[in-house]
DNA sequence: TCTGGGGTCCTAGGACCC
DNA sequence: TCTGGGGTCCTAGGACCC
C-alpha cells in the first residue's frame, strides 16, 4: 500500500440532475427528477431538493411522482452530459496522465502518476494533495457551475469511500493509518462488492459491519462467498486494495436494449425489434472502430424472467446482416407466450478492426499481390449494408418516438406514429421568435415551453399548439462558465504551480 | 411502488484436446 | 480395464456497479 494519500476519486454531485438546474435556471433550487418518463421508467437521478421527498435513483418513476409530485421531471440528456464530463475530465488530465472513468460522472486520478507526483508522494499528511482537490473542484465549478465531491486516501476504496462522506461538495481526506478506523465503522453494503444478496449472506452468518467481516478468518468468507467473491471481500475488509489506476480500459462489449412501454405480444413484433436493435448495436460498434465474435440476445419476458441466448462466430463480424440474422436464430430457440417486456443485443468478444478496414485491407493486398480479395469468411461481404427494409423502417419510427437515440422510448402499438410531433419534457427548443427554450410540458393539442438558456437569468412560460411550425428541436447550449467566484463554504481557493 | 440501460466480473458444467 | 487430470473455450445465469 502506497504510504501518501495519492489516489483521488472524485463523484459529481447529482451529475444528470445538477446539469439540468444549471441549463434551465428555473429548476435552480427545485426539486429535479431525471429518468424514462414512460409508465416503466424508472430514475436516473434526483437532486438533492428531491430526494428530501424520499425520492432515489433505480427508483420506478411513478413512486416518485406520488413521493414527488410536484417536482420537475424530465428525460436524459445524454449528450449533453457527455460533453459536460469530457470537460470534467480534462480537468483531472491535468492532474495526471492516470484518470479511470468509471461513468459519466465519476473517475480515479493517481496523483503520483502526475506532475505533482513527487510533491505528493513526499506529503504524507496529504496537505498538498488536499490543496490540489481543492483547485481542481474550484475549476470545475468555474467551468461548469456543477458541484464536485472529492475524496483522497491511499487506496481506490478508501478514497471512494471518502467521497461519498463528502457529498455533496466536499473534500474528504482519510489519512495513512486512519483507514482501518474508518472501514470498521461501516455496514458491509459500504464495500464495493457487496450488494444486497452478499449483504443478506453475510447477513445470515451474523454479519452486518465491515469490522465483524475483518475479524473472521479468510477461509470462512471464502466458504460463505466463493473463492475470488470471498477472498476479495476479505481484503477488502482489512483495508488491503492494491488495485491500480488504469486509463484508458478497452471496452469489451457492446449492448442496446429495450423495455417496451406494451409488451410485445407475438413473435413478428419481437422479431422486427431484433433487427433494429441489431442495427443499433452495429452502429455503436461501428462508432468504436470494433468488431465481435459473440453475438447475445437478451429477453425479458412478461413476469420478468429473464434469459440470454448467445453464439460465437469463428471470426469477429461487423455485419448488420450477420449479427441480426444470429439474434432472430437465438431468440427462435425462446418460447415468447405471454408477452415480451424487453429485448436486447449484444456483441461480446471484441476485435480491434471494423469490416471496412479489413476489406480496404484485402483489397490492397489484393492490388499488390495480384491475388484475388479473401473471400472465405463470413464476415467478408460487401460493407456498407443495412438490415432489411422492415428493420430500417422501424428504427426511423424508434429514433423519432424518442426524440434522440438515448432518450425514454415510447411504444406505438399499432407501430404508426401520431401525425403530430411528440415533445418530452426537458427537450431543448428553438422558436422563431422566442429563441431558445425547453419543453415544460405537453398534452391536449398544446405545448407549453419555458424560454431560458443555461445561466441564472428564468426565462418566460408560453403555450403552443402541438404542431406549430415555429416550434422545433433544437440541440442542447453549452453549460455556461460562472467565473471564477467561488463555492461560498469553501476552505478558500489556492494556487498551484507545478513544481 | 413494481422494477432502465449500459456495463463488468465470476461460476459452473460440458465439450474437446493433450 | 471403466479410468486420469489439466487447460481452454463456450454457454447460461447471476451479482454488482453507476
Amino acid at each position: 500500500m502506497r504510504s501518501a494519500p495519492s489516489i483521488l476519486h472524485l463523484d459529481m454531485d447529482a451529475f444528470f440532475a445538477s446539469v439540468e438546474q444549471a441549463s434551465k435556471p428555473s429548476l435552480r433550487g427545485k426539486p429535479v427528477v431525471v429518468g424514462g418518463l414512460g409508465l416503466r421508467g424508472v430514475v436516473a437521478t434526483a437532486s438533492y431538493e428531491a430526494r428530501k421527498f424520499g425520492v432515489h435513483s433505480a427508483m420506478a418513476m411513478a413512486h416518485a411522482r406520488r413521493l414527488a409530485p410536484n417536482a420537475a421531471y424530465l428525460i436524459p440528456r445524454f449528450e449533453l452530459y457527455r460533453q459536460v464530463s469530457e470537460l470534467v475530465m480534462g480537468l483531472l488530465r491535468e492532474l495526471s496522465p492516470l484518470v479511470e472513468p468509471l461513468s459519466l460522472d465519476e473517475a480515479f486520478v493517481d496523483l503520483e502518476a502526475g506532475p505533482y507526483g513527487e510533491l505528493v508522494r513526499a506529503d504524507l499528511r496529504g496537505e498538498f494533495a488536499r490543496a490540489l482537490a481543492e483547485d481542481l473542484r474550484a475549476d470545475i465549478w468555474a467551468r461548469t457551475g456543477l458541484t464536485a465531491s472529492v475524496g483522497l486516501s491511499t487506496t481506490k476504496f478508501l478514497a471512494k469511500i471518502a467521497s461519498e462522506e463528502a457529498k455533496p461538495d466536499g473534500l474528504v481526506l482519510i489519512e495513512p493509518g486512519r483507514e482501518r478506523a474508518v472501514l470498521d465503522e461501516l455496514p458491509v453494503r459500504a464495500l464495493p462488492g457487496v450488494g444486497p444478496a452478499t449483504a443478506e449472506t453475510l447477513r445470515r452468518a451474523g454479519l452486518t459491519r465491515v469490522a465483524e467481516v475483518a475479524a473472521l478468518p479468510q477461509e470462512e468468507l471464502v466458504r460463505l462467498l466463493g473463492r475470488a467473491h470471498g477472498a476479495g471481500v476479505h481484503a477488502l475488509a482489512l483495508g488491503q486494495d492494491e488495485r491500480p489506476v488504469v486509463a484508458d480500459r478497452d471496452a469489451k462489449s457492446v449492448s442496446v436494449e429495450d423495455t417496451f412501454e406494451v409488451d410485445l405480444p407475438d413473435r413478428e413484433r419481437v422479431l422486427a425489434e431484433l433487427d433494429r436493435l441489431a442495427e443499433r448495436c452495429v452502429r455503436r460498434l461501428r462508432a468504436a472502430g470494433r468488431s465481435g465474435r459473440t453475438v447475445v440476445v437478451k429477453i425479458r419476458r412478461f413476469d420478468f424472467s429473464t434469459l440470454t441466448r448467445s453464439e460465437t462466430l469463428p471470426a469477429p463480424t461487423d455485419d448488420p446482416l450477420v449479427i441480426a440474422a444470429m439474434a432472430r436464430r437465438l431468440a427462435d430457440q425462446v418460447e415468447l407466450t405471454g408477452g415480451v417486456r424487453l429485448l436486447g443485443v449484444g456483441v461480446s468478444g471484441l476485435a480491434d478492426w471494423t469490416q471496412e478496414d479489413l476489406f480496404a485491407q484485402a483489397e490492397r493486398e489484393a492490388s499488390e499481390e495480384g491475388d484475388e480479395p479473401a473471400g472465405e469468411a463470413a464476415w467478408a461481404e460487401a460493407p456498407g449494408t443495412t438490415a432489411g427494409g422492415t428493420a430500417a423502417g422501424g428504427s426511423a419510427a424508434g429514433e423519432a418516438a424518442y426524440g434522440g437515440p438515448e432518450g425514454p422510448r415510447a411504444f406505438h402499438p399499432g407501430g404508426a406514429l401520431s401525425v403530430s410531433r411528440r415533445w418530452h419534457p426537458g427537450q431543448d427548443v428553438e422558436h422563431r421568435e422566442h429563441g431558445h427554450g425547453w419543453v415544460q410540458g405537453s398534452g391536449v393539442g398544446r405545448v407549453t415551453v419555458r424560454f431560458e438558456t443555461p445561466g441564472w437569468v428564468i426565462g418566460r412560460v408560453r403555450t403552443f399548439a402541438i404542431d406549430d411550425p415555429e416550434l422545433t428541436p433544437a440541440d442542447p447550449l453549452p453549460l455556461p462558465e460562472p467565473g471564477t467566484a467561488r463555492i461560498p463554504d469553501s476552505s478558500g481557493t489556492r494556487t498551484v504551480s507545478p513544481p
